[in-house]
DNA sequence: TTGTACGCGTTATCAC
DNA sequence: GTGATAACGCGTACAA
């Protein structure tokens, strides 16, 4: 017997005496529409070949790549990668698989990863856009694959977005600096120009400062691959300013943070005193000084709920539906760099402290 | 005329009045093949239809899905990102993409992405095994398709297997160390029977201190997700110890640093009299007290590396070569927690430091 | 230079 | 229950 290297169901039909339709039933997931013994000489038969399915083939006849596709800004970023977490659980939940692709904040490989995605026919599409994929999105994309944003929502696109509720996010942390007598804020963010998650929650923490006369707040949007002496300059005087006030940094999210913590660092700040804050939990903030407090994304819940939006424009009714803004709130997590009392211990576990109605604030 | 979601080069071929084999060349970069006017008119019924490319048809025919699957072990790892990042790069110059799964380090996950991978025809695997995927290589996957082990070996698996060069970096970790005057080792890794690297750092370290005979060494392997009280017990007598020598702990990748750093902070230990270092660089690793020494490994290059093993064996020679082993040097960036003079500036770039002729130490 | 005809591996639609 | 047969979208000998 010539056993070639890639059977197809057509040589396993072949071997075990029955037709393709019968071995493409039983592969299918109607055995029991089948004879028991057609069932165990199609059992025998696939694997005295070694037969293996091609998802290719399946694909071109119903269309059903069994392919998500998602589009990441930042790979690196860890952000990022526990919301792919996240979104790969619940792809396994519903026999899906995850096309990842990074764009590394590039607009030009965004616009091609766009292409090769829907060329593999995904059947959704996750994306975490870096610049606009819109038009690339009209080309290339079939008008009935449905798509869901993460985190930055971009114009005129039918899609639902999916994100931290960045409101809430910013009043939170507000509210948490405030009760810790904090008077002076520094907001530092990159670009706002280049998400909207970044706009919304600048915007949020304009609305406070205004709110609350009492406050004296500035604001620094920085692009980190080249900060030149922007950020540095700026926190050496935000630092160094002869208004009694006590002051926070607040980071508008874990890359910041990271620069920030960096200045700090080197300028030789004590933190607590000087306060700091960031929107991204990360592995680390628990090490640095007195600990960073920072407000955590649910990134595991985000990935899921963009899974569940994608699978639910699968069926006709939810293809229906007009597109939806899902914002889940974070968790503050409070450690020792909003502390302005550095007589407490710095290990005390601030993590099951709960912050009801901030929404009152 | 009636516009169908998703045209097919035939009804290309109909709107510019040709046939489907001058639409496929022109697609398929034949286009000096054919004549200027054909050209235009190929181009604009590709435009006024919308028509989009099916790779899942393409493949089917001459089994190329220009896909290449990677097995990550802990996509939250940040040294599996890197790596990624740098393999999805050099995928890019091959005019390959990515089909990226995470198995949590969970082997029958592992089983389920292998046979996945192999459904869609993945022309090359890139794998940082969990468990042991031979079997299910063997079992699901097509025995030519080329597959490169990345960090972690698997017995007897035709394969290449990229990673760094363990032994080296422990060499280099060691004399680091020693330079530094330290002369007691406590090593901390994670369970070494689960990769092939954790052995064969250990074995290294082992054979390192028996060198030495100077040094008093100690190692302990402890599983971080249920670390008991293994590590703090271990911990806490090191470094307690009434041993004179100066002590310093090696961690054997990331995750375990993390998990050191946090508790030593707990105990309120000060690095530097009492040394630390770890393998793997992180981003944080410069923030945390006067900066954790690190080991860094080559990520970008190793994910290069593997896509190019795979490219290689795509040709027929290449097919044919016995399986290659390529380990890369890592880099030592020397910081503050393994100095043991503290008076140092903590602030002083250390990074630019190189070290000379390690394997002769 | 251009077109015809077939095969790739699979599923769906019939008919028996 | 079971089996022919026709798609699916594309590449490619081969013929013209």
């Amino acid at each position: 017997m010539t056993r070639s290297p890639t059977p197809t169901i057509l040589e396993v039909a072949r071997e075990a005496g029955v037709s393709k339709t019968s071995v493409s039933r039983y592969l299918g997931g109607e055995r029991d529409r089948l004879s028991p013994s057609m069932q165990t000489r199609i059992a025998t038969a696939i694997t005295s070949l070694g037969y293996r399915p091609n998802w290719m083939a399946r694909g071109l006849k119903g269309g059903q790549s069994r392919l998500l596709g998602m589009l990441v800004a930042d790979i690196r970023n860890p952000f990022s990668t526990a919301v792919l977490h996240g979104a790969e659980q619940a792809c396994r939940a519903h026999g899906l698989s995850l096309l990842v692709c990074n764009t590394d904040n590039d607009a030009v490989l965004e616009r091609r990863h766009l292409e090769m995605l829907a060329a593999y026919r995904v059947e959704g599409m996750i994306i975490n856009a870096a610049g606009d994929p819109g038009p690339a999105l009209r080309r290339f994309a079939d008008p009935r694959t449905p798509v869901v944003l993460l985190d930055r929502q971009v114009s005129d696109l039918d899609a639902d977005i999916v994100g931290l509720d960045n409101a809430l996010a910013i009043d939170q942390a507000f509210a948490h600096l405030h009760a810790q007598g904090y008077r002076r804020l520094l907001y530092v963010s990159e670009p706002v120009t280049e998400a909207s998650s970044r706009q919304a929650r600048l915007a949020r923490v304009e609305a406070c400062l205004a709110r609350h006369p009492e406050w004296r707040g500035e604001t620094l949007g920085v692009a980190l691959e080249a900060p030149g002496d922007a950020l540095a300059t700026k926190l050496r005087r935000f630092v160094d300013s002869r208004d009694p006030a006590p002051g926070a940094i607040l980071c508008a999210n874990g890359q910041v943070t990271l620069a920030v913590a960096q200045w700090l660092r080197e300028a030789g700040v004590t933190l607590g005193p000087v306060g700091l804050m960031g929107i991204d939990e990360l592995d680390w903030c628990a090490l640095v000084g007195p600990g960073i407090t920072t407000l955590a994304q649910p990134t595991a819940t985000l990935g899921a709920s963009a899974v569940d939006c994608l699978v639910t424009r699968f069926s006709p009714e939810g293809r229906q539906r007009p597109p939806r803004r899902l914002d889940y709130a974070g968790t503050l997590i409070p450690r020792g760099s909003t502390r302005r009392d550095s007589a407490a211990a710095p290990t005390t576990d601030f993590r099951s402290l709960s912050c009801p109605s901030l929404r009152t604030f």
